[in-house]
DNA sequence: GATCGTTATATACACGAATACATAACGCCT
DNA sequence: AGGCGTTATGTATTCGTGTATATAACGATC
């Protein structure tokens, strides 16, 4: 069966540094609190996810995600109020493209 | 800079096979009549392009590009009305989707 | 049948990205 | 002081994809 699948990110000089992976990275790492095991419920090695943050906070004017290590509980992930803005503009920029692609149905290399 | 990118493409069972780069293949075929030079004008090796061209044969209703071999000027490559045809709505999506971005300039996190 | 330019096909190599693995650092807690 | 769970960091390995290279097949034209 044949789908028309659209994807988008953000570059910054060339770099692809926001898209969907870094978008489902930091809701799972505001669900769970931990780097570690939003990174493995991706399926994803916790040293990707690792640099991706970094990549992120470098590029981002502000800082999405703040890591701390050790504590009680050995440390922790948190997302920031403006990681969550923009979690919430490309969730939104994701639902116009869905909507896009449903009129455009019509594509003859989709038959 | 920070720009917003988008992509598009036709998945058949999960495997990609219409998107960007075979777009613009068919096109240089279509200019050139050559799969080779169409290759290397667009610097992909000629086994990448002819193997695409396979792929995209099999999957299609019916062949968008026709190889021949031997001849006067050595064989060549035809691309067929239909393969026009999926080009040109290919291009129209692609137009319809450079719209769609213009509008989203307001993400926080292209700043 | 020799030549020519293209398609057809296989194999070896190069490269980048992701993974796997190992180990250190950290700071709260008991 | 020691344990715990997490972050921090480097290195070696694997893996997929594309390239490079070589060679054969083809068929009209001369």
């Amino acid at each position: 069966m044949k789908e028309l699948r659209i994807k988008c990110w953000v570059e910054d000089d060339g770099e692809k540094f926001y898209g969907p992976g870094p978008n489902e990275l930091i809701k799972k790492i505001q669900k769970e609190g931990s780097l570690s095991r939003a990174a493995s419920e991706m399926n994803m090695s916790y040293k990707k996810a690792w640099d991706l943050i970094q990549r992120l906070n470098q590029h981002a004017e502000k800082p999405l995600v703040i890591l701390k290590k050790g504590g009680s509980h050995g440390g922790g992930a948190e997302v920031t109020e403006y990681a969550r803005e923009i979690v919430a503009e490309y969730d939104q920029l994701e639902k116009e493209i869905a909507r896009l692609i449903e009129k455009q149905n019509l594509l003859k290399v989709l038959k």
